[in-house]
DNA sequence: CTATACATACATACTGGTCGGTATGTTTAT
DNA sequence: ATAAACATACCGACCAGTATGTATGTATAG
């Protein structure tokens, strides 16, 4: 980094920091080889962040945060049929999968496993983008009982709970297997499950 | 450790291990935290395992996979009807659950998400145990299947996977929420999910 | 000129692991 | 029976390496 674009610098040391952290967890993540790999200097990564800390809520807040709005939040905003929806976000889930990176499983339940029980600003900020997620969800399904798309007996907010939890067991257990078809497997219950939210 | 018992060493050196590394991680987790922890010295640990790694490894092939086995695996063996059984298991797996012990999650999930991409002989290990507990459920409603307990239009070995995933992910996220009712009405829908499988 | 952006050298704490040595127990030879 | 030989269990100081973080300096843009 020579360019002095603070901005660039910054970025690219979230990007770094984001795939160090998602590769070895938090608490392994080396600063030093965040540094070797964008080739910035320990003095510039402590002008833009204040501590490992920081940066660490800053991936989370920033990066991670931006993941998960694009692949799980956005789709379901105002779409006609959130059943629908929530299929076809998950065969997105699904086709963006492969070999190469299924063994990363999750950025943010990486994290929240990692660190939830540790620190509490990582609990409260990854705890936060479940939250929003899990919001999407509920209100679609709302909003799709009140267009008699979605069963009226059923309740909303636990539904949620349950494909967002399934969702992530699922990605889960395929990192763990590394396998692209144990990810299809696990999912292909889920999309049962969603089919019998349909009125 | 003065008492030259080397099983009860052992033990306790197990014991603390897990301990440690459910709470911090594996590669977190500090052998002097566990030395100081048990009263046994390094010498002591290094007399009774080869490195670091090869502690980890009997936490998982010792610890964790007697609790997995305790809880997951044997509830499922020679029972008349596995509906009732699985139904029954995940209610005990609820009741078990307190605020104080809800943050530490599955353990063999934390160590799953934390080491599998990093470690292969963590992966394996690991993987080993996910495969006996999703082959107790495959086999149990194979059997139901037989027996006429279980609808034979569904797949088990894939209803096996969907359920494994589906327990994890309800731990996880009730251990990110630090929440006992989050992993209750993430589990419901697993539950109801449950019933449709009965004949 | 001054604040920002970055560079370099260093401080300090802690890590897993090693190594020489000791204490206790067990086997064996006479 | 008993001394010698050996094995197991354990001790704790110490090592090299690495971690994050800091102190101080320089270059540059406005």
């Amino acid at each position: 980094m020579v360019d002095r674009d603070p901005d660039k610098t910054r970025q690219a040391l979230l990007f770094a920091a984001f795939t160090e952290i998602n590769q070895n967890g938090f608490q392994a993540a080396s600063l030093n080889n965040i540094l070797k790999e964008t080739a910035v200097t320990k003095g510039a990564l402590y002008h833009h962040f204040p501590s490992k800390l920081e940066l660490g809520y800053a991936v989370v807040d920033e990066l991670i945060w931006g993941n998960v709005k694009e692949s799980w939040v956005t789709p379901l905003i105002d779409v006609d049929n959130i059943i629908d929806a929530l299929l076809s976000m998950i065969d997105r889930s699904i086709e963006y999968r492969n070999e190469d990176n299924i063994c990363f499983g999750c950025p943010l339940n990486n994290l929240a496993q990692e660190m939830s029980p540790i620190d509490e600003g990582f609990r409260e900020r990854i705890n936060h983008i479940f939250d929003q997620w899990r919001a999407a969800i509920t209100d679609g399904l709302i909003e799709g009982q009140a267009n008699s798309i979605v069963k009226k007996t059923i309740s909303a907010e636990a539904s949620a709970y349950f494909i967002v939890a399934a969702i992530e067991g699922a990605t889960s257990l395929a990192k763990n297997a590394k396998s692209v078809d144990v990810l299809r497997t696990s999912l292909q219950g889920l999309k049962e499950h969603i089919q019998t939210l349909r009125k």
